[in-house]
DNA sequence: CTTGTTGTAACTGATTTGGTTACATCGCTG
DNA sequence: CAGCGATGTAACCAAATCAGTTACAACAAG
């Protein structure tokens, strides 16, 4: 089971924002970089319009970013995407047999663990800028046209 | 998107073998637990018996742990189940543009940032053995006892 | 031999995903 | 003011995955 490619879509597509900041970002020439279909990419900067990351300009079309991009962590980006609901990256089996102790007592007992190992992978995504993503990839881009 | 419930469904059908070791554990039995079908907690023991976690009894049945529960870590039954593919937690969309400098590039910033991010979940069920799982639904059995 | 259990295949309905078509709406521009 | 290009959204589709279920051959113990 994967999470679902929205969120690094939604990156691929911010990430295109900030560096081709001068460029009129219509949903088909975005969907050219990414390799998809115009309307996947209009769902998404749906969200993230949704989530105030970005704006589309009404009639002309085009998006753009409204905030710094030190201002976006990779969890904005992905709590905006809505991939994976809060604290419910695990699935629990419903009704357990309250008969039984350890069914009765399983899911509590479990429920803190999980909670922990997801905070602690969206810790490293709240980590993340998209300042650096976007940082890193103009690197990478400037050493491969050499 | 939700990891499938196997994998807390394993915990709890290690759990109760542990706790229920005494018992003649059959896959209806377990199942009764769990509330689920039969064939779903033997589809999940075929699974923990090839990662050499629990055996079961020929032709009499039963199943049984084969290790010390303080030598099993959730995150060696999270593997034994199958449930999320190594480094790939997150999907990527394929094949994006590669004349597109961003499309070329973006994928290899990702993946470093998302396999972080993988590993620091993972590292949290790493460092939790089952023998913790148990000993705490013990005391909650216990104290729920009285 | 009968009984109870396992392992596995096969099928199901539900849900999610990403792609696609279609179309009303809205600014810009000639 | 009419046409063009872009958006937002609904609707539909095929593929994948899940969990549940039925069915049955194989096997060990009594």
């Amino acid at each position: 089971m994967k999470i679902s490619s929205r969120f690094t879509v939604a990156v691929h597509i911010l990430a295109l924002l900030s560096i081709e900041n001068e460029a009129h970002c219509t949903s088909e020439w975005i969907a050219g970089s990414v390799n998809t279909n115009p309307v996947v990419v209009r769902r998404v900067i749906g969200q993230l319009k949704k989530a105030e990351l970005v704006q589309v300009r009404p009639g002309t079309g085009g998006a753009f970013l409204t905030k710094d991009i030190k201002e976006i962590t990779l969890l904005d980006i992905y709590r905006a995407v809505d991939v994976v609901e809060e604290g419910e990256l695990f699935q629990m089996h419903e009704h357990p047999n309250p008969q039984c102790p350890v069914g009765a007592n399983i899911q509590a007992v479990l429920e803190v663990i999980l909670r922990r190992a997801q905070a602690a992978m969206e810790h490293v995504l709240k980590e993340v800028r998209l300042y650096d993503v976007v940082h890193i990839l103009a690197e990478k881009i400037e050493s491969s046209r050499s």
